[in-house]
DNA sequence: GAATTATATAAGCATGAACAGATATATTGA
DNA sequence: TCAATATATCTGTTCATGCTTATATAATTC
């Protein structure tokens, strides 16, 4: 989960998110999707591809000597529903997914309680 | 969109926001909660919530000395949305959050062109 | 097996960002 | 006004990461 959204942190990582949604490139395709639009190297791109393929965002699978990329959906999901749990702490729709209750164990184990002095508290 | 998704890049950063998921909490309560789990200075909190309200991901009010935060759920839905157009780039679902996020968890991929062969040159 | 194409990795550099400590600002109360 | 509390900002340092150039690996074709 840290690594899909340290991931997702970087622009340009988006760009390929962007440029892969719905269908499924080779990686030259993508530097030149890329390179259409900005000034960017070819090692540059197939890094990213690496950084994204590693946080679970994207697969890849080999195909001649051509490596085909596409968005890999169980991996966005997952980002979703972290963030699903934070507009949603109560679980009004939090599904019984384990990973995601670990993470809001993981953050929520002791909020001091304090007397949140006397002015306004809200829920 | 890029700063919120930035912000998120910081895994401190997201343990703010799970720490304020649900409660609005004064700056200093959100400094005691991230020291109860990690070592961190009240700078380096008070830095992590100026880049998350820059990033529209919490906001803030005042209230005597204290400054009150809380999340703000317009900034998360929409990096949500975001996310839902890479995973359904068609817009199957261009609706609410929740209507979304009970798809999303329903679990609703396929989309595979599957068109391999020696080359498959899209653009 | 050599040449060619497609992609990944290595090395080095440069920018950015997160951090701690010190200090400034603001609000409250005596 | 002064002191105390709560929080933000400034400064310098350190560490991570994205970039380019050069090179290596792997599959395909001749």
């Amino acid at each position: 989960m840290d690594a899909a959204f340290a991931a997702l942190g970087e622009p340009r990582r988006r760009e390929i998110l962007t440029i892969l949604s719905g269908c499924e490139l080779a990686a030259g395709a993508i530097v030149e999707a890329m390179q259409a639009i900005e000034s960017i190297s070819q090692p540059a791109v197939s890094q990213h591809l690496k950084v994204l393929r590693e946080a679970g965002l994207i697969s890849m699978r080999a195909a001649g000597t051509r490596r085909l990329y596409a968005v890999d959906h169980d991996g966005i999901d997952a980002v979703v529903k972290w963030l699903a749990t934070i507009g949603d702490p109560l679980g009004a729709f939090a599904q019984p997914l384990d990973a995601l209750a670990t993470e809001v164990a993981r953050g929520k184990r002791q909020l001091s309680p304090k007397r949140e002095s006397r002015d306004s508290r809200s829920a």
